[in-house]
DNA sequence: ATGACGATTTACT
DNA sequence: GTAAATCGTCATA
């Protein structure tokens, strides 16, 4: 995908990534899937996002850069996101990914997320990436992938797989997960999905 | 130097 | 439905 996708306002960037692929290249194999779920983070404004108020610290600072590159963040002392920055250089605003659909790999994203339980349980494939930190474990993503620019075509990208835009009838919209602490902005309905998708987080 | 806190997930009641 | 797991980060002092 072209820079120029990926520099625009953060919920236009939220809705047009539904329906692309991610994929991620582990040890020169291909792990990947459609994305169906993400969230828009809005900046300095945005109570909710890393960046609000313009805080701008070596945890966030990929978020500063052009549209584009991969912002991951380690949280809950255990565990990782990831998002794809949006906008301009210097213009804060990204787009979390919560969830995606495996297409290639799922044998490899499950031995990388059974690894991290205690119970032997099979995962369905529903378990594999519905979820911000599930995914990252899928695809083996962490810190070391945080500035990544997802338009180079190595480690991680963002593969077309539509031209356009999905029809605004088959995008549901809702309150984003997890940030009650952020007022207001908690309320606003910057979280996109696929609608009907089996995938998306629970 | 210290303390409070997560853009979450899992296990257990 | 409730709670534990677990630690980097950042604001405060």
């Amino acid at each position: 995908m072209a820079r120029s996708f990926f520099e625009r306002d953060p919920v236009t960037v939220a809705r047009a990534l539904l329906g692309q692929r991610l994929v991620r290249v582990l040890d020169g194999q291909r792990l990947s899937g459609v994305i169906v779920e993400t969230e828009a983070y809005l900046g300095v404004e945005d109570k909710a996002a890393h960046t609000f108020g313009g805080r701008r610290t070596a945890r966030n600072a990929s978020m500063w850069l052009t549209g584009g590159h991969a912002y991951v963040y380690f949280t809950y002392g255990m565990h990782y996101c990831l998002n794809v920055v949006a906008g301009r250089e210097g213009e804060p605003v990204a787009v979390l990914v919560r969830a995606i659909e495996p297409v290639e790999g799922l044998n490899v994203m499950r031995s990388l997320r059974v690894a991290r339980r205690r119970t032997g349980a099979k995962l369905a494939d529903r378990e594999l990436a519905s979820g911000p930190a599930r995914l990252c474990q899928a695809m083996g993503i962490d810190r070391g992938l945080d500035g990544v620019d997802l338009t180079r075509g190595n480690g991680m990208f963002i593969e077309q797989v539509r031209k356009r835009t999905l029809p605004a009838g088959a995008i549901a919209v809702g309150p984003r997960i997890g940030v009650d602490y952020a007022g207001e902005w908690a309320k606003k309905p910057l979280r996109f999905w696929v609608r009907g998708n089996g995938h998306v987080s629970k």
